[in-house]
RNA sequence: GCGGACGUGGCGAAACCGGUAGACGCAGCAGACUUAAAAUCUGUUUUCCGAAAGGGAGUGCGGGUUCGAGUCCCGCCGUCCGCACCA
């Protein structure tokens, strides 16, 4: 008997012989067609998740199928290495964030490295290297220069105790995650990106991604949020403070006429000068910034406004004059922060109005008739007539929106307009472990950006996380710079970029990596877009809007040619793992329970324990899987197996110990049929038709399953075609079955396959084999089972040669003996017949 | 609230364009091999009636179109995801 497949040494050795032979260095000059398979690149956060493991896997598979039908393949790995963990982890453990950081690196390489994926180290890099972050400067300083950053001020949210910013995420219930300080909000002067610029471009690129899942398109487009409607001006009826009118934006320009009122934003400008010494209305205004933002509490949250005494004319009639509130429901970042209230056809302004006593006025009907049906207990947002409404009477929607924005700008007192409500990238972050922003701030001249052969501005190793905040603040001589065009003392940029401008154009670097610029145009040019993308959907907006940005924007300033950066995208599912919890409510590990006579105990004591959902792995909830350990016990090839079996990538992976062991089981029974070969030798002879069909018809549905990612179906395919063989009897057919068996598993377990291709005599390493092609004649049957239905009702099914005739047919099924039974003599009353497929006699 | 996806055995799931529902895997059950166990192999496994032959029901629920519906249409219910006071 054969001995077991060993996979500690399988997998040590042919990853061993892969690097040795440098088989998977890509070569930007082979001739071969270039293709490039992504996945995103993992924050170095410590070790691999089954996450990563189940991610990595599916785009190697990809990539080893693709390398196998003669592409020349970039499947490249980095680091996405700056970030907030590294400084929470510098202030925890008193370790320097770059430390930490390189350590992480060094520890999940290895583990990456374990599960021999067929990724092009030599190409590594990670995004805190000054060799990647200084070019990521000198693209900033380019963008700079193209009128696509600028300056601004903008809130934050500060913690006073940690003497730092927030994100919005950090911000729990008001207070700082970490402190427990009850947030301010700061205004910080802050560098954006103009992403609002290629709003219209970004959204209409949408439509050519047809690759991309429609969810994330979807998303995309709404995050983009085009809005077209009218912007246009009420005069106050008396000036305040110089502001003599109020510039409103709405959807609805035919509703003009249903005005009942008008409200500003809390921060608009109108509303921050009547506040000046009207305690009232400062009041209100702090009111409306302390509300909660969060789902639940806008969900409850009442409109409120503020009556400000002032009055608006409309502009359809001097005679006729609105309200004016500072309202807590109006935005100030979105339109111009201030709109027109039609309560009858707008929810919000119909609750507003209902507490205010304010006006409902109809303006739209089902028909013109009905102009004094009264409104119900909610607003009519729905399409009608619109009534009295003066020269708009009569006309639908559509037009009597076309109506009002042609008069508004033949009196020009408004005009139709786009509002999007994507607002521009602010990248700023006060914080020290990312890329330092090349600026330096001089008295007399502004921020000037540093001069490329300045490249990189590193960041300060000497820095210390023992008091809170941003030590690039007050490091003791990095900030102080010259200023570059007049030469006086200046004070150095001490934000650092968004970790998000990282990952916006990594994948460019790993096309093309030289030491003087960013990137080489050409050979970018010659690897991207991107093939295939795949990573998680929770990056399925910022992280790949942001990238697709900062293409465009390349493409903008002449430094590439590229519109799009990822040609194909599939967002994978996550693993997730049994949840359980201890009756006082701890979380308890899937390690520390087990069943006990149909119901689950602690085994540690003898306490039940509540068995929650099946949920994303995750610390706080201690379902997590370490993959180390998994992989050492039963082999990388086993756990990729596993990774890519059952469940849809898209979906869901479920994980279990039954699982990998039964990966673990079909590792090894594929291990001994080709051992079986080996030992059958060359003697077997005669031909397996069947096997034969089997084979090629494995071989075809393999290849379309993998490429179209459906691992789950390739899997399917390849256990299907191992009960086959394995109930075939010896034959060359069978022989040669199990030689491409071994082929058709190379990209998925591909150490298993590399040593099965070796015992089997196979020439080269299997990584460089062609893969096996299908014959078309064999992919068809000679023979068709049909299915012999009486009314829409199976009764029976016929074996016949393909291609039978329709009259045949129906002969062998009325022949059928209990069709005969059913039918009862009687003659059907009609018969269809779908050649090869059934036959269905209506009785 | 708006937008979207999904609902198939005990479980993960298949089912191309409307044509034999449940491929494949997991778990279970029965058996073989073994002193025993592990490993391996064989059979069985949607459900109900029946000893069997056979028959009924069945893809969240209710309708519809069709010779025929998991698949198409209408209306519900449920679960999940995204956005969210967006004018």
């Amino acid at each position: 008997m054969t001995a077991r497949f060993n996979p500690l040494e399988a997998d040590a050795h042919w990853q061993k012989v892969w690097e040795e032979r440098g088989t998977f260095h890509t070569s930007d000059s082979s001739g071969r067609p270039k293709t490039y398979v992504l996945e995103m690149f993992p924050y170095p956060s410590g070790r691999i998740h089954m996450g990563h493991v189940r991610n990595y896997t599916m785009g190697d598979v990809l990539a080893r199928y693709r390398r196998m039908n003669g592409f020349e393949v970039l499947h490249p790995m980095g680091w996405d290495a700056f970030g907030m963990p590294a400084e929470n982890a510098a202030m925890e453990k008193k370790v320097h964030p770059g430390a930490w950081t390189r350590s992480n690196i060094a520890t999940m390489r290895g583990q990456l490295k374990r599960l021999g994926f067929a990724l092009d180290w030599s190409r590594e890099f990670a995004t805190c290297d000054p060799e990647y972050y200084g070019h990521e400067q000198a693209l900033f300083l380019d963008l700079l220069e193209a009128g696509l950053v600028y300056r601004k001020q903008s809130e934050v949210n500060w913690d006073p105790v940690d003497m730092t910013v927030l994100a919005n995420e950090q911000v729990i219930d008001g207070k700082g995650w970490r402190s427990g300080a009850a947030v301010e909000r700061r205004k910080l002067s802050q560098w954006f990106l103009k992403i609002t610029d290629f709003a219209e471009e970004l959204l209409e690129g949408l439509g050519e991604l047809d690759q991309w899942p429609d969810k994330v398109r979807l998303m995309q487009e709404n995050w983009i949020g085009k809005s077209q409607g009218m912007r246009f001006r009420f005069a106050l009826e008396q000036p305040i403070g110089g502001h003599r009118d109020l510039e409103v934006f709405t959807t609805r320009p035919d509703t003009i006429f249903g005005a009942s009122f008008a409200a500003v934003a809390a921060d608009h400008p109108i509303a921050l000068t009547l506040a000046e010494g009207n305690e009232a209305l400062v009041a209100f205004i702090a009111e409306c910034k302390a509300g909660g933002t969060t789902a639940a509490e806008l969900e409850t949250a009442e409109k409120k406004g503020f009556e400000t005494g002032l009055r608006v004319v409309h502009p359809l009639d001097p005679n006729w004059t609105l309200p004016l509130y500072v309202a807590n429901f109006v935005l100030m970042d979105y339109g111009t922060g201030a709109v027109f209230g039609v309560p009858a056809h707008d929810q919000r302004d119909f609750e507003f109005a209902t507490k205010y006593r304010l006006p409902i006025r109809r303006v739209v009907a089902p028909a013109i008739e009905d102009a004094d049906l009264p409104i119900g207990g909610e607003a009519e947002t729905g399409p009608g007539v619109i009534v009295n409404s003066r020269f708009l009477d009569g006309l639908d929607v559509e037009a009597a929106k076309a109506a009002v924005i042609a008069r508004a700008e033949a009196e020009s007192w408004g005009e139709g307009t786009i509002v999007w409500r994507l607002r521009d990238w602010g990248v700023s972050r006060q914080r020290y472990w990312g890329t330092p922003i090349p600026v330096i701030h001089c008295e007399s001249c502004g921020p000037v950006g540093v001069p490329k052969d300045q490249l990189p501005v590193l960041l300060p190793e000497d820095v210390s996380f023992d008091i809170p905040g941003n030590p690039l603040d007050r490091h003791p001589s990095w900030n102080s710079a010259i200023c570059p065009r007049c030469g006086a003392p200046g004070r150095r940029e001490t934000d650092t970029l968004d970790t998000f401008v990282d990952s916006s154009w990594y994948f460019i670097r790993f096309a093309s990596q030289p030491t003087d610029k960013p990137f080489d145009r050409a050979i970018a040019e010659s690897w991207l877009p991107v093939n295939q993308y795949i990573g998680g959907v929770e990056h399925a907006i910022l992280h790949l809007l942001y990238a697709r940005f900062w293409t465009r924007a390349l493409k903008r300033i002449g430094l590439l040619d590229i519109e799009e950066p990822f040609r194909g995208l599939f967002t994978q599912g996550m693993v997730t793992h049994e949840t359980f919890r201890a009756p006082d409510g701890r979380w308890l590990s899937p390690d520390e329970v087990e069943q006990k006579g149909g119901t689950w105990i602690e085994s540690a004591t003898g306490q039940p324990a509540q068995p929650g959902r099946v949920e994303k792995m995750s610390k706080s909830k201690r379902n997590t899987v370490d993959p180390e350990p998994i992989v050492n016990q039963y082999g990388a090839d086993a756990v990729r197996w596993f990774m890519l079996s059952d469940s849809p990538p898209e979906r869901d992976l479920p994980w279990s110990e039954a699982g990998i062991e039964g990966a673990w089981r079909f590792v090894q029974r594929l291990w001994r049929m080709s051992m079986q070969r080996a030992e059958d030798g060359d003697e077997a002879e005669g031909e397996d038709k069947a096997l034969d069909r089997k084979l090629h018809q494995t071989i075809a549905s393999v290849g379309a399953n993998i490429e179209s990612l459906a691992f789950n179906k390739a899997v399917a395919n390849i256990y299907e075609l191992a009960n086959a063989i394995e109930k075939a009897p010896v034959s060359r057919s069978r022989a040669k079955a199990i030689e491409t068996l071994v082929l058709l598993i190379a990209p998925m377990v591909p150490h298993l396959a590399e040593q099965a291709w070796a015992t089997l005599g196979g020439k080269g390493l299997i990584a460089d084999a062609r893969w096996p092609e299908a014959d078309p004649a064999l992919l068809v049957e000679d023979e068709v089972t049909i299915a012999i239905q009486v009314n829409g009702k199976l009764r029976d099914t016929l074996t016949v040669p393909k291609g039978s005739a329709r009259e045949t047919l129906q002969e062998m099924a009325l022949a059928s003996e209990r069709v005969v039974r059913i039918l009862e003599g009687k003659p059907p009353r009609k018969v269809i017949v779908v050649p090869d497929r059934l036959v269905n006699l209506v009785a």
